[in-house]
DNA sequence: CTGAAAGCGCTAACAT
DNA sequence: ATGTTAGCGCTTTCAG
């Protein structure tokens, strides 16, 4: 077994609270003490339990990360963005990924409750009625879906989605394909929506694919149903999707932005690696990491709960090489 | 504050230690009264508390995975497989990412210890001295990288590289470079002699170039160096930096596989996508994961312990389009 | 099969 | 400034 308080106490001759002390309340130890007591713990390697620590004063210092896919890389940049800001607090981040089963996630909820001090739900696939009965358990914050109840870090994908429309139709496309992502995501239901109402107010027509695995292979299974629409542009879930959906068009023999034009959400790095580079919505994702572990640290702090909170982030559309104007195969 | 095993017990009229048995070992409870206790636990919202669970038991039922960089596409598959394995065994992975930083790296293993029963390190960048005085305080296994007494989970990254420069030479390339990764990495170390090795043999030269940060913006930055040797074929860190360098020579003038051949380390998903498509080494992932994994849990289970474990798991070479024979300037 | 009691490692009043 | 005492929520002997 490992050292303990105990064995730090008897090996300084004082009594454990002393010990205690030295760590959790220094300035209320005589230096004379804490010194001793500190060379001693340093010679012994103890380390205090994190977990007996959290018995006893309700807090474990550390948040845990819930999201259903770390391998796509617009998760990492949310992760990296949250750890950073939770390192700032004093906090320490640990992930953990659901492989898109609302099951897992569940299991995952209920694992991290009591471990951490509240938990970043991101794109939670989990039903709203399920989510809510964990509100009590414990802090947390959800990003990328809204829940009623539940404080909600949201990047405006609906008036990035218009802003793709509108690119689009700028460029003179008036049919256009959109590809789903899968099932229970809320981005993608809120990415239909805008995308729908725009199409109509541009007096465009719009076709719509799917739902779709979010990934690359995802998009690459869309591409023949894709094919079979007559739009000349579509918009994708995702960078992954969009990335995916241009391989296997290219397979098919359909040339980006040549014979179609495409574009992504998210703007992950490899949207830029790509050829053609991708036209995208850019996410903000950093933004939200930060913006989302401040909320979870204001719970965790007050037993006070105002109405939740709820932050919009704004996106923006970036144009690269994957869109241009249609090809003009008859005259009107 | 939430239910606990009193409230339960209180309300279905036993005793704690029979509610405590219901969930911990079910066969010693009367039927009826499992059921009853079963109820109210339902009802009640009971949740077992992991962490005072952990406190009498010793065990969590977590692992924990440090890896240096959470956004380099090559650890998420690592992960999947650590945490598809751990499932397995009732065990969930809590992921912590160390911004390549080795103090963060150190925080985080105190942190996990613990919290967890057991820590897979990849890739760490600590120095073996600190590292091997964490091994008494918790189970310990390394991935890619071999430390003194602790077991590791190795990848044949040095036969790796011998294929990666057998193939160039077989190609009729003469004059090599080898693109670096980061100072600490145990990996570029092994490439590095290998590479050497292998380049001796064939009676070929190799320049080397680095260190560089082990990601797209370390290649691309490496490549004037890269133009500034007379190479015709360059083996890179990993598949990150060959992207990058790939694209740093573009922007050069310089084409790939026209100018230069250009060979990565892993055989990350984007391999496939980027143009021209990477010829690489491919790491294997999955089954590091799932060894891994297996290695911890073997050590977290006995007390015993044997002499540390060591496996070694083949790569090979996947040939694609960023390697090609050399145009010849000259005659000789 | 179930209750009683001790204790895991630590902190937090309360004394001294 | 330091020691005493009582738990945090749970498991685990040991009795009964």
């Amino acid at each position: 077994m490992a050292v303990t308080i105990r064995d730090v106490a008897r090996a300084s001759g004082v009594h454990v609270s002393t010990v205690s002390r030295t760590f959790s309340a220094p300035h209320l130890v005589n230096p004379e003490t804490r010194t001793r007591v500190l060379a001693v713990a340093e010679e012994l390697g103890y380390l205090p339990n994190r977990a007996a620590q959290a018995l006893t004063t309700g807090r474990t210092h550390n948040l845990g990360l819930i999201c259903p896919d770390i391998a796509n890389p617009f998760f990492p940049r949310l992760i990296k963005a949250a750890q950073a800001q939770a390192r700032e607090r004093d906090y320490h981040v640990f992930v953990a990924d659901t492989d898109e089963d609302p099951r897992v996630e569940e299991e995952l909820i209920q694992t991290f409750a009591k471990q951490v001090d509240g938990v970043l739900l991101c794109g939670p696939r989990l039903s709203n009625r399920v989510l809510d009965r964990f509100r009590h358990d414990l802090p947390l914050v959800v990003v990328n879906r809204r829940i009623r109840g539940l404080p909600a870090v949201l990047m405006d994908v609906a008036q990035g989605a218009r802003l793709a429309i509108e690119h689009l139709v700028g460029l003179g496309h008036r049919k256009l394909a959109l590809v789903l992502g899968p099932e229970g995501s809320w981005n993608s239901k809120q990415i239909r929506e805008a995308a729908r109402d725009a199409t109509i107010a541009a007096g465009a027509e719009l076709a719509v694919v799917g739902p779709n695995s979010p990934t690359e292979l995802g998009g690459q299974r869309a591409a023949p149903e894709v094919l079979r629409t007559t739009a000349t542009a579509v918009l994708c879930y995702n960078d992954l999707v969009a990335i995916g959906l241009i391989e296997g068009l290219d397979q098919l023999g359909a040339s980006v932005p040549g014979d179609l034009s495409v574009i992504g959400v998210d703007d992950i790095t490899e949207a830029r690696l790509t050829r053609p580079r991708l036209t995208t919505v850019a996410m903000p994702t950093v933004a939200a990491g930060r913006t989302a572990v401040d909320m979870l640290l204001q719970m965790a702090g007050n037993a006070v709960q105002g109405p939740p909170a709820l932050t919009t982030l704004p996106t923006n559309l970036i144009v690269r090489e994957s869109t241009a104007a249609p090809i003009r195969h008859e005259v009107s």
